[in-house]
DNA sequence: ACCATATAATACCAAATGGTTGAATACAAG
DNA sequence: CTTGTATTCAACCATTTGGTATTATATGGT
C-alpha cells in the first residue's frame, strides 16, 4: 500500500509533476530532466529523489548514467482517493447540501 | 479555474483530508471539527483555512459559530489530472517500459 | 451588565521545503 | 593517467509549515 501522504505532498509541485509528465514520453536521465527547468541540476536531483521515494519513478544506474522511469501506479491512488468524492462535486447534490443548511437554519 | 497546486498541496496533509472526510456527513462547526483532532482548536483553524483557500471549503458565518461546508469540485481536478496518467499505471504498460528499458540497455 | 462560548489574530517555535554553491564520487574517453 | 561528464553530497539560507500559547473579538445566554 502505498502512502498517500508522500505521494500528494510530491506532486503538489508543480516542478515535480512536470518531471512525472516528462517521464511520460519515456525514460530520462537527469540532465535530461534538468534542462528545460529553471534551475540547478542539484535542485532537479532533489525533486527526483523526492518522486522516487514516493513511489512514482525508479532509477537504474547505467554507467555513470542514472535513468529514471515512471513508475504511475501510486497515482491510481490518488485518483481512487480523489474519485471517493465524487458525488459531492456533482451539481445535484451541491443543491442537496444547500437545501438541508437552509433546512438547518430555519429549524 | 482551480489552483491544481493548493489543491494538492491542501489535501496532502492528512488532518485536511480527514477534515475533508468528516465534511461528506454534513456541514459542521470549527470546534465539531476539531474535536476529534489531537490538535489545538486555533490549529484546525488554521488547516480549515488552509482547505478555504484552497476552495474546498466554505465558511458561512451563523451568529458566533462558523459552518463549514464541504465544496469538493476542485477534487474533480485532482481525478483528471491524476487519471491523465491511468495508461501508464497498467500493468501492461508497466511490463512494455521494461521491455523498451531492456532493449536499450541491449542495444 | 456579566459570564461563557466560538472563533480568529498574533507571536512564537521547530522542522521541513526548495533553492543555492562548492566539493566529492564515479565513470568514460582520449 | 588525465580530463571531462553525470550525478550526488554537504553546508548553508530563506521561506513555509504545522504546531503551540496567549490575547482579542464577537456573540449568546442568564
Amino acid at each position: 500500500m502505498t502512502d498517500l501522504d508522500a505521494v500528494l505532498a510530491a506532486v503538489a509541485d508543480p516542478t515535480r509533476r512536470a518531471i512525472v509528465d516528462r517521464l511520460t514520453e519515456g525514460p530520462a536521465r537527469v540532465t535530461d530532466l534538468a534542462a528545460p527547468l529553471p534551475m540547478t541540476l542539484a535542485a532537479v536531483s532533489k525533486h527526483i529523489r523526492v518522486l522516487e521515494s514516493a513511489g512514482l519513478v525508479r532509477r537504474s544506474r547505467q554507467g555513470r548514467e542514472h535513468v529514471l522511469t515512471l513508475h504511475a501506479a501510486p497515482l491510481r491512488d490518488v485518483m481512487t482517493w480523489a474519485s471517493r468524492y465524487e458525488q459531492y462535486w456533482t451539481k445535484r447534490l451541491d443543491r442537496l447540501e444547500a437545501f438541508f443548511k437552509d433546512k438547518r437554519k430555519r429549524s
